[in-house]
DNA sequence: CATGAATGCAACCTCCTGGTTGCATAATAA
DNA sequence: TTATTATGCAACCAGGAGGTTGCATTCATG
């Protein structure tokens, strides 16, 4: 079955859609899109949820690679990670592709056989 | 803040990203990215789960705007719906080109600056 | 009409998620 | 050293998500 194909590849990118499924996650990317880097303590302020929300938040992005954290002296800077971000696009790109594709295919199919 | 303007694109398809998050959904995305449509009982047959829940993950798919569902005599067909699909895809190529552009912008003012 | 198939709907349960508070720890500043 | 700042960690809690079972309903079929 072919499906297999882009189920894996669904699945494998399944993290990323996940963390970007939540608003408060979605909005600290958002926040992280400028290109620099930001303490949590400066992510937290205006986000509307604690600080250790915050922190949780960040860590499921890591999970799914989004974003990484480097320790400067007592403070911690976040920035995004663009890496995941592109195989996730590619792979919808891919499913959709598959999906024109597929109805082409079907177009032909009806239009020679039926 | 110029950090709004992704936000807003995220947010809007955070119950996409939210969608396909989950690992039963991806699934059924993938079984129906074939192009063809599918009935409830047929998808939910080498699932795993009842075909009940397979109901409650296509309701979820729907309300995203991923999947629709035709009724044909007493069985529901379902098929992907690519728009929201290329949709989020657009939002994850926004922000990453963002990302790079701006990268480049902090290399130029590092260059001309400092 | 009687039967079986495909689905819808509702109640229920469990577990994870998102959020909080409280306290401990590390690093800068005075 | 002492005070302040930034963070980490753990316990805890409410609510929703994902799943199930049971039953009602609608359609096709004989």
């Amino acid at each position: 079955m072919r499906a297999r194909r882009f189920s894996s590849a669904l699945q494998s990118s399944a993290p990323v859609f996940a963390a970007l499924g939540d608003p408060a996650r979605a909005r600290l990317v958002a926040r992280l899109c400028g290109g620099g880097q930001m303490s949590i303590t400066r992510l937290a302020s205006g986000a509307g949820i604690t600080r250790q929300a915050v922190t949780k938040h960040l860590h499921v992005l890591a999970d799914a690679g989004l974003v990484s954290g480097v320790r400067r002296g007592r403070e911690q800077l976040w920035e995004l990670n663009p890496r995941q971000l592109r195989e996730a696009r590619r792979c919808l790109d891919t499913i959709s592709r598959q999906w024109d594709d597929a109805l082409s295919r079907l177009q032909v199919s009806l239009e020679g056989g039926g």
